[in-house]
DNA sequence: GCATGATCTGTCATCGATGACAGGAGGGCG
DNA sequence: CGCCCTCCTGTCATCGATGACAGATCATGC
C-alpha cells in the first residue's frame, strides 16, 4: 500500500491495446463504430491496467460533474434532515450521481461558504433543505445552477418540494376529535419569531402551516380556538422550555386542563411525555399526545402517535426534480413544485378521552 | 435565472485586466511577484467578472480534489452515523474540503458501487464508518487512496479511530454497582451472528467490546456471569425482538428478575423502557436502565442514563487523520490510530436498587 | 561600465477525457 | 470505372488552472 499506484489513464490503456485513445473511449461508452476484435483487445487492456475513469477530467471536459450539492441545517441531531439526506443520496446514486453535503448549523456564514464550495466544485444542482439567508439561493441561481428548495415557500421561484403540513395537522386533530377530545393544546414553534441569526420567514412556513392546520381543524368543528391552549416557542430544540410549558398545562385544574396535546414535532412531544410522567399523568389514559415528523416517535414511551413525514420520499423527489431538470437540458423550465402528503401513524400515546374530563369548554 | 450565465474563467479575467492568466493566478494565490498596481487591476477584474475558481479544473491539474469520501451504513435512522457524518463535514470544511457521502444501507453491492463512485471522483481520502465487505477497503487502498476506518478492528492496517467501548461498558456497570444492583441483565447484539449480507467480524468488534466490558465488570466485582441474564440478538434495529426479550426478563419471579438492564444501544434501551411501562414496572424505582450511544437517550421517558459516544469528535478525528496524512504528503505514514473515550451520562432511568429486591443470586 | 540579483510578466505544456473531423478500407450500384 | 455509403480508426483542439521557464526591466554594488 506504499507510495501511490498511479491509476491508469485512457492513454495508458490505449498504449497497452495498441490503439488510440479515441478508440478506447468508444469502447468505454459504446458509441461509434468499433470492430469486435478491437473491442475485445481494448476490454482486455482495460481489465489488465485496472483503468478507472477520471471523473474530474470528464467533468472538466463535459462541463457536468454528476454531483449534487445538498445544503441542510444539520444532519444531526434532528433525524428529519438525515432522512431527507438519505433520500437524496439514494436517488442520486441511482443516476450515478454523488452528493456533496453541507451542514450549515443554521449559521449564515457557513451557508454562504458552503454554497461557495458547491459552486466552485461546479455541482450540477443545489438542493436546499433549509435556508438561512435567501441571498444564498439567489447567489446559486445567478451562477446558472439549478436549485431545488425543500419545504419552503420562497419568494424566489425555483424547483420545489413541499409537504402539506396543514392537512397533516388537521388529520391529527381529526383523530383526537374522534377520540372525544375537546381541549387540545398546541405546542409549537412561533412562525413569527425571528431568531438571532435571522431565520427568514420563508422557512417558518412549515411552522405556520402546522399551527394553521390546528386552528382550521378547530374551526371546522365549530369550536373556538382557545389561545391559552397555544404555546409557541422560538426553537425546536429548546427541550427545557417545552417541558416547562407542558408542566404549566398539566398543572391546571381538571376543568381547564387539556385532555390532549398536539406537538409540532416529535421532539416536543417527547418533552411532553417526559413531563407527564414526572407529574404522574398517565398517557394515554389521562392525556393523549400527538407528535409530528415520525422521527423519535416509535422509540418513545409510550410509542407516539404522530404525523409522519415521508422524509425519504422528500429527498428522493428533490433529487429527481434536479436530475430531471438536468436531463431536459437548458430548458430551465417552469419552476415545478412537487407536493407530498403526510400520513397519520397511530400508536399508543393517544386514546379515548377519560370519562371524568368533561367537555367543559 | 435564464439559460445559464457562463461563469467567467481565468482567461476572461486576464482579458478584462489586460494581463496574462499567469498573472491572475499569481494574484489569486498570492505567490510570486506582482506589482501593486497590477494587483489592483486584477482584483477589480475578478470582482467585475464575478470570477469563481473552477475546482474541477484545479483538481485535474493539481491531482488533488480537496474532497473526502465518507462511506457509512446510513445517515438515517441511526443518529450515531449522522453525528459522525456531521463531525466529518465540519472538520473537512475547516480545511476547505467537501464531503461526498455514500449510504450503503449495509448492502455490499452499494458499498462497492459507492467506493467506485468515490474513486472515480478521485477523492483525496475515504473514511469508512462501516464496512460490509473488507474487499472494498483493499480496493480503495490499492488505488493509492488513504483510508480511515472508524470503530473497527480491521485486519487491514490503515488510519483509524476507535472508541473504548469496553471501558464505557465497565463504567456503566460501575454506576449500577454503586446503586446496589446485583442482577444486571445485558441486552445486546451478538458479535458472532452472521447476517444474511455477511457482516464481517470486524464490524462486530464494537458489539464484542461492549459485551466483554459487561462481563469483565462483573468479574472484577467477583461476581459470576449469569448467562441467562445475557440476551443477544442479530441486529440493532429489531425493536420487536428487544421488546420480547425484555418482556421475558421482566416477567420472571421477583427473586430472579434483574433489577437493572444494560442495553448495548439507546434504541434497545428504548424498547426496554417501553416494555417496562407496558408491564407497569416503574423505572427507575423497580428497574434501572442504561443505554449506550447517547442518541435517543435525552428524549426518552424517563430520560435515559447512557454511555455517550463522542460522535462529533469521532467524525472530526477521522477527518483530521485523513487531512493530516494528506498534508504530510506521500509519506503514507505508519497507520496511526486515534483512541477516544466514552462518557457516562447519568439521567433519570437509573436509581438505587429497591429494598425488596434482595441480592439473591 | 558591467555583473548580479530582485522584481515583474508572459508563454506554453500539462492534467485526462471527449468528440468533431478527417481519412482509409471495403462493398454495392449505376 | 467512378461514386457513395458503411465501417473503422486516428489526430487534435478543447475544457480551466497551474507552474516551470524564459524574458524583460530596473537598481545596486564593485
Amino acid at each position: 500500500m506504499g507510495g501511490g499506484p498511479k491509476t491508469a489513464t485512457l492513454k495508458d490503456v490505449a498504449g497497452l491495446a495498441g490503439v488510440s485513445t479515441a478508440t478506447v473511449a468508444r469502447v468505454l461508452h459504446g458509441n461509434g463504430y468499433v470492430a469486435e476484435e478491437t473491442r475485445q483487445l481494448v476490454r482486455a487492456a482495460i481489465a489488465e491496467s485496472g483503468y478507472r475513469l477520471n471523473a474530474v477530467a470528464q467533468g472538466l471536459r463535459k462541463q457536468r460533474t454528476f454531483t449534487l450539492g445538498h445544503v441542510l441545517q444539520s444532519v444531526s441531531p434532528n433525524p428529519f434532515f438525515a432522512g431527507v439526506a438519505l433520500g437524496v443520496e439514494q436517488e442520486a446514486a441511482r443516476s450515478g450521481c454523488g452528493v456533496l453535503v453541507v451542514n450549515t448549523r443554521g449559521e449564515g456564514e457557513r451557508e454562504r461558504s458552503g454554497v461557495d464550495l458547491l459552486l466552485q466544485r461546479r455541482v450540477d444542482a443545489i438542493l436546499f433543505t433549509t435556508v438561512v439567508d435567501e441571498a444564498n439561493v439567489r447567489f446559486a441561481l445567478e451562477s446558472g445552477t439549478p436549485v431545488v428548495q425543500v419545504e419552503r415557500m420562497s419568494p424566489i421561484p425555483t424547483l420545489a418540494v413541499t409537504v402539506d403540513n396543514a392537512s397533516g395537522a388537521r388529520e391529527a386533530m381529526a383523530h383526537l376529535f374522534g377520540l372525544g377530545h375537546g381541549r387540545i393544546a398546541f405546542i409549537g414553534v412561533d412562525p413569527d419569531a425571528v431568531r438571532g441569526s435571522g431565520l427568514p420567514s420563508a422557512r417558518r412556513v412549515v411552522e405556520r402551516e402546522r399551527l394553521e392546520g390546528y386552528r382550521e381543524a378547530l374551526r371546522r368543528q365549530g369550536r373556538a380556538v382557545a389561545e391559552d391552549l397555544i404555546a409557541l416557542q422560538e426553537s425546536y430544540s429548546a427541550l427545557d422550555q417545552t417541558r416547562a410549558v407542558a408542566g404549566g398545562l398539566l398543572r391546571r385544574p381538571p376543568r381547564s386542563r387539556p385532555t390532549a396535546v398536539f406537538a409540532a414535532c416529535d421532539l416536543m412531544a417527547a418533552a411532553v411525555l417526559q413531563e407527564a410522567a414526572r407529574q404522574g399523568v398517565a398517557v394515554p389514559e389521562e392525556l393523549s399526545v400527538v407528535g409530528f415528523d415520525d422521527t423519535y416517535a416509535p422509540y418513545l414511551t409510550p410509542a407516539l402517535t404522530t404525523v409522519a413525514q415521508p422524509m425519504d420520499e422528500i429527498g428522493r423527489a428533490a433529487a429527481r426534480l434536479a436530475l430531471d431538470a438536468l436531463r431536459d437540458g437548458a430548458r430551465a423550465g417552469e419552476p415545478r413544485t412537487e407536493r407530498l402528503a403526510t400520513t397519520l401513524v397511530v400508536r399508543a400515546s393517544t386514546g379515548p378521552v377519560a370519562a371524568g374530563a368533561g367537555e367543559g369548554e
